[in-house]
DNA sequence: TTTCTTTTTGCAATGAGTTGCAAATACTTG
DNA sequence: CAAGTATTTGCAACTCATTGCAAAAAGAAA
């Protein structure tokens, strides 16, 4: 696991101070679940600390985003966080009807992200990437698969 | 080009009822150039019909999307709009830096569907797809790179 | 054409997320 | 450890988009 002392050092290091607010949302989103929603994380970190504000979650969260920390995932609209595991890194499937989360790994884009340097010079942004869609569990089946379904695929849906 | 007449026959099949509101947010995004966000389709609405109110704008764009009519384009976090052209579906990659639309034709995410299914039974919404990212244009080059760049990438930001 | 039912509109309120700004505070330097 | 300054916070206001609801209007039936 990566020690706490480290993702501080990362902040310090690019030059960002470490209030009482950083400390709190960064031990919330460490110690919480997968993908979590934004209204989670604020209740977490209020309970904590209860002058936490949710504009202060919010710019906390983006900042953490845009230095590697936390990695952003769209969930039916709505915006959720999950700690960047630099040797789980990985993208995500999310189903429109029960608004699961699945892990996809990264191999899956590397030819797609190839394809677009090489023929259109678009770097596209793929450090994450979520992409929307109905899971096996939500598919409607057509009568002759029912019972045979889901046992066939692995989605990862698990703690990292 | 197809016909308006036409459009207006896929509203009445489906049910929905033709009006003034409407036929005019259907004529502005028909003559209007691609992917036009929604305060400009507002705005020019409001032009040819005052009582237009921006509620009814995204509800009628919403309608239209549901029923295949346009088709919605994430560019910069806000929702844009654009005629669907049967004959000429494409994806985008929308230009971080610049914010500028290009297409992508369907036939790059044809793999990755497959792969998706296959792999893991997950269905992707694949309609249409916008991927973030930076253009040929606006992408950092390296010096031997300069004044030899995007001439040979083919970016396609013309009207349909 | 009039009446009836159902959909749609306009408006105001709401929700997620962002932003401007003054007050507070983390870090720097002496 | 005190003073200075640049960042950050909290709050309120704001933006884009959605929604509840009563009034208006479209289309069906008489």
């Amino acid at each position: 696991m990566t020690s706490y002392e480290q993702l501080l050092q990362v902040l310090r290091d690019e030059g960002h101070r470490l209030t009482p607010q950083r400390l709190i949302v960064l031990r919330v989103v460490a110690e919480g679940r997968q993908h979590m929603g934004v209204d989670e994380v604020f209740r977490e970190a209020q309970s904590a600390y209860p002058f936490m504000d949710l504009a202060t979650v919010y710019r906390t969260l983006r900042l953490f985003k845009q230095v590697g920390l936390v990695t952003e995932v769209a969930i039916g609209d709505r915006l959720h966080y999950e700690l960047t595991h630099p040797d789980d890194r990985h993208h995500h499937m999310v189903c429109r009807v029960c608004h699961g989360a699945f892990n996809l790994s990264p191999h899956y884009l590397e030819e797609f992200n190839s394809t677009l340097v090489n023929e259109f010079g678009f770097i596209p942004d793929l450090d994450h990437f979520t992409i929307a869609g109905v899971c096996v569990n939500c598919r409607p089946q057509s009568p002759e698969e029912v019972g045979v379904g889901s046992e066939e695929f692995t989605l990862d849906e698990g703690a990292t």
